[in-house]
DNA sequence: AATGAATGAGGGTTCATTCAT
DNA sequence: AATGAATGAACCCTCATTCAT
């Protein structure tokens, strides 16, 4: 990747996560990235080429936080590394999750399938904790850290941690 | 407010909710409306106008829902009703609630402050409880709502009653 | 004449002289005026009729100010008038005047043939005076006080009347 | 500059000095110059844009009438090359000088101060050849001069000629 | 790899005008 | 006489994309 491909990624991601999808222009995207307006079709042949290459390139992000919930055999450890997963979030990579949620609700990609191994890996802790529901239990914790992260990433300043610790508290942890 | 202007309105609530605010053009509204593009115009003067007015117009939908639980008095109850608040949404005002949800990330046109409300009576409501942070409880169990909205839109299928379930029995209701 | 048909005649005559005739949309007028746009269609069949009717109800104007240099006898005094005629121009007539000029440029609407009785008035009256070109001299004078209209509507503060004394003196009057 | 933004250039002259401003449309001047209409964009930003590009692109030729007058010292030659100065004009930039008065009247974007070294120079000449009010006599005589550039460019078939030797034998050349 | 000229479709919006009331 | 809803064409302009260099 050239430094120019690195320039046209970084300044796509920041805008699409500020302003939208469709409200950034490949021509406001060049202008940001210091580089021609063709380069970036020559690089990703689309705008929608475009977000992939992000989101493939930030996919990386994505397993790092999740890898250690998932390999993770103590249940009761796989639901505090759960609820305290945001707080792992570098606040550099804000951008990222920003547009996660974005391209959810704008363009209907959703990054939910890349949440299947949490939330197996949950319903599985729920299970061996005895807990009558675990599916369910699962689907809920998540609905939390979506609802979590969102708030986090919009809200001008929650404090996050205080809601966690009540959370913790829920699940006896 | 005329017959056509209604047709706008509801044709343009279903399109920005399904494809989006940007991605819905002012012709396909007319299109879909039955009507000349310029009438959207002449009643909204803007797109934005537009998509204000189908807020506006929708506001009942948003209070008749909060409005039960704000002037419940039993702590308990604004809790349940909380919790309960998604089943009672009508199936047909889906589109709205999910504009809502659309707009929030595409626009950052955020309902939130409408919820205020809400929250008072939770953190209230927490307080006589005897729950020792109420205004994160509150904010905690906001998420939750959120949270269940959301997936209710936007996921297939979504065991929404399993979860409700359960989350009443976490507040022991 | 109704009274509102009066006032879109001169919420008309204001705008076109102002901001000239495209730049004027019918709406403006309406709105300006205090009346339903179809009103203006009712009354002047078109846009073009509105001002064709502004022209026409002006034209009195314009002949109550050449009437007099055309009836004159005596060929010093039909210079004389002819010279100094702008300076009969009431103030209030303005806009009808520049509304003269920016028809003529904008929509090469000449109002020139109005002056055609003029013209022949000051050849006749170069005639008699002696001079040898009479036609030219004529039409070298209409430029002038064309020019001395046009600088007194344009212009912030012209001294229209040194300008004339000068012009007075070169025709030895 | 392209060949294609010549193209343009003078596709738009053309059209904004025969039909107006306001009454050419930017598809009009794309259809007329062979272009894409995008392309008046690219290059001139806007409608305002365009029209600038061509009044920037013109002032050589104004300025190449007016120097030789400016430059000029002996007072007599002053006046004389003013009152000629018409004659020097290219039929081939006739658009152009159309293009001026329609602006000054139809935008209100005057040229005149391209004027004022002219009128300052005609001032200072007719204080050396001894007239009283040299600068009223300067701001006549460019009337008149305007007057006769506006009658050549709208007039059919004006007999300048005649008209300039007048005025010539007027100021005694 | 990189540019920038060029395109054509479509964007939101305004326009003059008509029509039912 | 008067309104205001309604229209459709045209407006200026932006868009994602292609192409020659």
């Amino acid at each position: 990747m050239t430094e120019k491909q690195e320039k046209i990624l970084q300044a796509a991601l920041q805008l699409f996560a500020c302003e939208g999808y469709h409200a950034t222009s490949t021509s406001k995207v060049a202008k940001a990235a210091g580089v021609s307006e063709g380069l970036i079709f020559r690089h990703y042949k689309n705008k929608e080429g475009l977000v992939m290459a992000i989101l493939e390139e930030g996919e990386s992000r994505l397993k790092s936080l999740f890898v250690d919930i998932v390999m993770e055999t103590d249940p009761k450890e796989v639901l505090r590394k759960t609820i305290t997963m945001t707080t792992k979030i570098d606040p550099s990579d804000y951008d990222f999750w920003k547009l996660q949620f974005k391209l959810k609700w704008e363009l209907e990609i959703s990054g939910d399938k890349k949440m299947e191994p949490v939330k197996m890996a949950l319903a599985n802790a729920f299970h061996k904790l005895g807990y009558q529901l675990p599916g369910s239990e699962a689907k809920l914790l998540i609905l939390f850290i979506e609802g979590i992260g969102s708030s986090l990433l919009t809200g001008p300043e929650t404090n996050q941690d205080e809601i966690i610790q009540l959370l913790l508290k829920k699940y006896d942890l």
